[in-house]
DNA sequence: TTGCTATTTGGTATTATAGCCAAATAGCAA
DNA sequence: TTGCTATTTGGCTATAATACCAAATAGCAA
């Protein structure tokens, strides 16, 4: 394996990882409806505000959202829409884990 | 949030978990090309191959790669291709950041 | 300025992950 | 059986991730 190549797995494992947190994924949901502030999120979450920041923090610097501070609040957008086809395609081999009695979701 | 939509965001991390390694990436993608045994795969990423079996065990667990012994050797194949969905969006953020000037790659 | 609210940052304890080596297991062949 | 090869498992260490609390920061308003 190149150096090249390893470098674009690196960089695609960045991504994903960003997104490998249930909370994480609830937000990236959340925010395909629309922008959301900290406090909406975290009421919605039921954790610490400083970790739902924190959370917000790692999807920002994988590149997955962007903030902007209006007064107090800071309202965070998902900044690639395309993140949503992972919903699908993650769905799909929990279909197939279930079919399978594999299932991890019962 | 409710139980159950917890539950289902923790189903779709587990997926999402199990691909966020740069190896286990390459070994996603490997695959989507073929069947392969564990040699194989150890050959091309250079690690102990103890270290690629616990990858792949990984990838398994989540039901994303299935095996089947031959042999002495075993194989694995990608029991469910959409994942290769994942690349192409993942890509598509890496190219999001690139435009952004946020890029990883480089 | 002071005070209030929204958010982030720092510190820390707990837990999970990754990698290697060594040992165990499984299958084939002599 | 013994020996050889492919793979997995156990043990260990090092590193990273998570969540909370407390403290710091930023912006507005009085």
């Amino acid at each position: 394996m190149d150096a090249q190549t390893q470098a674009r797995f690196e960089a695609q494992a960045r991504i994903i990882k960003a997104m490998a947190h249930p909370t994480r994924l609830f937000i990236v949901d959340q925010l395909s409806k629309g922008e959301k502030c900290v406090f909406e999120l975290t009421e919605m979450i039921g954790a610490d505000m400083s970790t739902v920041s924190k959370h917000l923090a790692v999807l920002k610097a994988a590149g997955i959202l962007s903030d902007s501070k209006r007064g107090l609040q800071v309202y965070y957008t998902l900044c690639c829409p395309c993140v949503m086809t992972f919903f699908n395609c993650v769905e799909s081999v929990l279909r197939t884990n279930a079919e399978q009695h594999l299932s991890f979701v019962e």
